[in-house]
DNA sequence: GTCAAGGAAATTGTCGACAATCGCCAAACC
DNA sequence: GGTTTGGCGATTGTCGACAATTTCCTTGAC
């Protein structure tokens, strides 16, 4: 997500502390499915596991908290999260909230940097959406899009909000198993946002972000639903 | 913040854990002051100070990063978050999107009970407004109405958020020492939103909450670039 | 058979100790 | 004199152990 490559110098190196590590593993563990839902997540298991002491274990579960992916029930321990369809729907309004505020203010302050990442991140969805590539790249390379948008909009509110709640959004559509009906379509779907923040056009990148947002919330929540009704 | 008079059954009693009771001392030490901006706040230091073990301490902290309180440094600790004029903007205009999405969800879905708790809430303010109660009592029921406002809407993600930022709201104001000129103007201010709400209508709801919002800001914002240019 | 009480096992909550890391300051070197 | 290097003190990072709490199973009464 992050390790951009710095043309010159020396990379920062893995300066990454253990509880980031454990925190990695554990989210993708749970957003791939390896862990199901409403699981268990017992410090002592995991840090035997992972040949580490519950201190760091800890202290990733409590990170994994914020972005929503643990439940912690005091005395009670870690909880892989269980989301409803109810949530889910929440969810999606929530990211639209925040996402069309930012693409307000990305496009009343200009969008500088952001229009060369946007337009390559786009690029990315499609390259990535060739045979090759499994679904966790796909999704984690659509939110990229929208994280992007945040991260790009002056208030760094919005990107530590959004980041908050990419992990649920990742693992609602890996829980369904796919992703509209193939990554190709869903690469293009972003194209009249992109094209009307390029048109510094607010009223329509607005639009075609709530419609884009809107259509995506309706896919997921209705596979899910279905999920609910007779899980397999 | 939370120990509602539960009025008939039994209180939870203090079934509250070591680590929010640290962290609700520690958030009380900052946003009163005693604790200044950008101070270190070693584990070792407040634990000795508490009489409890770095572990609890550490948790705290944890916490009240995510209210925006504090900011953890890696192999470095934690710091009393010094905050900018220009964060302290974009804060408000966080919260302005976070409460209008409620507001509006609020009215969509009927306001329900939170038409009592929010006239109550308002009675409260004007209560506390009188001679005999401090500042932090005045700008805590000021947030508790906002708060109402997240709470009532369908949407927990916004009660959610708005309880991670209300926190560093009630510090810098508690920082500027004074809320708007006085605290029963203060009250007052809150009605044409409350009255809008009740009528129904959504523009005027969101206009009157944008207004309000917006008067705050740039008080705040001003009193605290004062403050920011010479600092006493 | 159902339900309540009791207790054992497992899990979390807290602790104190040790290892790793950082910041500072003095000493050495150019 | 200015810069780098080395080491010292302090703080965080991690650990294993013990206390408190919960959970689950057993036991017993009705």
């Amino acid at each position: 997500m992050d390790p951009k490559q710095d043309s010159d110098g020396f990379q920062p190196l893995d300066r990454e502390g253990l509880v980031q590590r454990v925190a990695r593993l554990l989210s993708k563990a749970i957003v791939t499915g390896q862990l199901s839902q409403g699981e268990r997540l017992s410090e002592s298991v995991v840090a035997r596991q992972l040949g580490v002491s519950r201190a760091p274990v800890r202290e990733a579960a409590r990170l994994l908290e914020n972005s929503g992916l643990v439940t912690y029930l005091p005395n009670r321990g870690f909880f892989v999260r269980s989301i409803s369809s109810r949530e889910l729907a929440d969810l999606y309004e929530f990211r639209l909230v925040i996402e069309t505020a930012a693409v307000r203010r990305l496009i009343r302050d200009g969008l500088g940097e952001s229009e060369t990442r946007l337009v390559q991140q786009i690029e990315e969805m499609r390259r990535v959406a060739g045979p090759g590539f499994d679904m966790l790249t796909q999704v984690e390379a659509d939110m990229e899009f929208h994280r992007l948008i945040c991260a790009g909009s002056g208030n760094p509110k919005y990107l530590a909000t959004f980041d908050q709640i990419a992990m649920a959004s990742e693992l609602t559509i890996m829980m369904i198993g796919r992703l509209y009906d193939d990554a190709q379509r869903l690469a293009e779907t972003h194209q009249p946002i992109l094209d009307a923040l390029l048109r510094h056009d607010e009223p329509e990148a607005v639009e075609a972000l709530r419609y884009h947002i809107e259509v995506a919330r309706d896919l997921v929540v209705e596979q899910f639903r279905n999920m609910e009704e007779k899980p397999d």
